[in-house]
DNA sequence: ACGATGTTTGAATAACTGTTCAACCATGAA
DNA sequence: TTCATGGTTGAACAGTTATTCAAACATCGT
């Protein structure tokens, strides 16, 4: 959209400090755009089944597959995903690799993700 | 992938207790998918700005537009999938619609997350 | 060194998502 | 009723994303 024209309507006069002060409370770009890119990490029914698997303790990317029923490669792509957005960390173990959840947030958001669609029933 | 031919490792055998629990500890395939649907409404830029924005009280598509630089239009397109996820509500006050968030469980997420990436520094 | 196991990766394809544009609906004022 | 204002909607396009397949890499046992 170009700047220049803007729709304004009569209702951003009124409301300017409203707006003003949503302006102003807003995070800088850079930290939106982490946010987005954090939180668009659970955005994949695939991926938030991997994140709940994984609250109960480590596994292992075939032990993901057997759990979900994807396949090894699919489960390895989505991990990779969920490793650079800093969902889940793993460590090395002779040939395997374990995979856990990154840290509290991560348990925290689909928790009260959980709450959210629990109540509207 | 089909069922029959599911690679299956060892570790899978050797942590069968491990992966039967985490099996067992997920929740229903409807839940997973209702909260995948619910988290996937945070994974865009301007919405993730949206809903920041609207962490400062109520405010109108216009302002919104107003507030994050994006056409009127797109701003309600992307308003409408807040509506039906369910991240936001809003009401109406004559020519006027004011969007707001839909409850806690919405600023608790961005709150996390917003953690989240701080830490990341 | 070799083979087997466990995992990652790149390319390709199919499905999905966000923006724009134009048309439309809803409300209040005259 | 008619007009102007504030919002919504559908279609179309461009860009993004998830899966599959085949090939590769890393580690361990022999």
């Amino acid at each position: 959209m170009k700047e220049s024209d803007a729709p304004v309507c009569r209702v951003v006069e009124k409301n300017r400090e409203r707006v003003e002060a949503a302006v102003a409370s807003l995070p800088d770009d850079e930290t939106v755009m982490k946010l987005a890119d954090f939180l668009s990490a659970f955005s994949d029914y695939t991926r938030v089944k991997i994140l709940l698997a994984l609250r109960s303790g480590e596994l292992c990317p075939c032990d993901i597959s057997a759990i979900t029923g994807m396949s090894i490669s699919a489960v390895s792509h989505q991990l990779r995903i969920l490793r650079y957005k800093k969902l889940v960390k793993y460590r090395r173990e002779g040939r395997n690799i374990y995979y856990s959840l990154h840290d509290r947030h991560v348990e925290e958001i689909l928790g009260v993700a959980l709450e959210h669609v629990g109540e509207g029933e």
